[in-house]
DNA sequence: ACCCTGACTTATT
DNA sequence: CAATAAGCCAGGG
């Protein structure tokens, strides 16, 4: 069978593993630390690549609208809301992350 | 090769 | 703020 490029997939993880904890990064945000600029779905594509246990923090990457991209009421995305507020993320009353007070990453860099 | 789909983003209406 | 459109990269039928 053929193997989704294992090496983008490595460089990608390792970029999430350097999100500090009580901080989130955009799938944008990580695409570009990982050097590759606009292939946000490329992140996301790699996270679901993810082995159940691995020590990722994958649950610190959002959407750039600072929103939970998993879907509405699964697993995911409860474990993944749980994880955040647990690290002190704070959730707005419409279900949003100031990114301007948790992004990781600033814009520039 | 063609087309649809998706843990995405930005701009426009 | 919601709906559209267009750009983006790659997997799978």
């Amino acid at each position: 069978m053929t193997y989704p490029e294992p090496d983008i997939n490595q460089r990608i993880w390792q970029i999430v593993a350097l999100i500090p904890r009580g901080k989130v990064a955009t799938y944008g945000d990580v695409a570009a630390q990982a050097g590759m600029p606009g292939a946000a779905r490329r992140v996301g594509r790699a996270l679901k690549h993810l082995p159940r246990d691995t020590r990722i923090p994958w649950h610190r990457v959002v959407n750039a609208q600072g929103r939970i991209s998993l879907a509405e009421g699964s697993a995911g995305q409860y474990t993944q809301r749980e994880r955040l507020e647990a690290e002190g993320i704070a959730f707005q009353p419409n279900g949003r992350i100031n990114l301007r007070e948790f992004r990781a990453f600033s814009a520039a860099g």
